[in-house]
DNA sequence: GTGGTCTAGACCACC
DNA sequence: GTGGTCTAGACCACT
């Protein structure tokens, strides 16, 4: 379900956010949608229960999903800031990547072909 | 010179490294320019002459400056090697974020036309 | 376990990689061995941690172990792309070597030998 | 003349002595020949003349050259020993690279096609 | 003057 | 417990 890489340094937690993020975010995770508990989730990726309580944790103030006590942890309506903002951000990323890439005089036309590639290949796919 | 943010939870090296990058790459410092001193950086920023020398040492690993002891830290040229290694990591990276942003339904022009906007830029610019 | 030289010039922190490089390469250290803290190893050398934690970064820049924070840092399991780069490098370095020898008119046999030496001698041993 | 990489981290008159004994020990430069005066080398490589002088005495006291007060510095006759010390340098050096290339699996013919190379391609030049 | 290494000791984030 | 960052201050090697 979740990729994670140890040797990626960003956290643990922070991994297991940005992927939960993503998926709901692109519709992956529905609102209301149930997520794993706390201790199912950290025997299935076997880490410690007290980082995926801290991703949990964190995703709920940042208003992603919301738990009742009891019950477990569901996915909160997405509010359209919450995938603005994500967008911003990738969007940062990318031009310092594209600007990146044309110092070291990849040609214009390398770059617009590797995403012309990606955007068609996914094109029949999951691409509701 | 170079603003630092206190606030921002990045390491200050990190700060140092990325903002000397940007410099680097958008051609405001040039091949064989000579960046400011270990210590008189430190002084500037009121930091301590260690944290600049391990932004200087990993600027120097990824290849953007070469220091020579009793003399200065200078940008480098731009080295094919180096390039070509340089080069697949930022793809790698380009696919990734282009991937994502396809999730979030961001629409193919939209990440074309930034991409564009890049190339056009700096076209006119310092591209001599 | 380490043995530390400190009449040779060369810094203590690069006597450190050169020996843990040799026993990842030749095989005494295994992929996702755990390498002892760098705390751990400090007190075993009597030398500062934070020398420690520089060897273990450059280390890990060049592939050849990686760290998580919190758990310890490892040795890294053999990846192609980083190979292909390795490779490059002491090809590179063999080449400078080679023709030195040859024009101090060591006879090609004897280098031919040393070479064959070294690959037969690890052959029937932890090549499994 | 002599080549001087200032990125390379090596002290510049330890590149200057590596050069200059290399050409003694190869023959090159023999026995009483003049090598150039300090002043001379310096404004040939537009350098220090102090990293010169630096270098020069230390090959003095290598006894690779003597210096004749006022009439300049020579090349020292061959001692055997000279020669077979930078031969078991070069060994030494050479296994170390071997080995790490045959921890990542480059197969043994192509090091030694490698080293044909090099021997071949030299063969019908300096190779008196 | 320059970069580079090292120590001592502190504090943080993660697991 | 682990790795990672930072400071203060020292000393060395090179130009």
């Amino acid at each position: 379900m979740l990729q994670l890489n140890p040797k990626d340094h960003t956290p643990i937690y922070e991994q297991i956010k940005e992927q939960l993020k993503t998926m709901i975010v692109s519709g992956v995770l529905k609102p209301d949608d149930k997520i794993p508990s706390v201790r199912e989730l950290a025997q299935m990726l076997t880490i410690n229960p007290n980082t995926i309580q801290k991703a949990y944790k964190e995703l709920e103030l940042e208003g992603f999903i919301y738990s009742v006590r009891g019950k477990g942890s569901f996915v909160t309506a997405q509010d359209k800031n919450l995938r603005n903002i994500r967008q911003q951000d990738l969007l940062t990323d990318l031009e310092k990547t594209v600007r990146e890439l044309m110092y070291i005089q990849v040609p214009y036309q390398q770059v617009i072909s590797l995403i012309e590639k990606i955007y068609k290949e996914e094109d029949g796919g999951n691409n509701d």
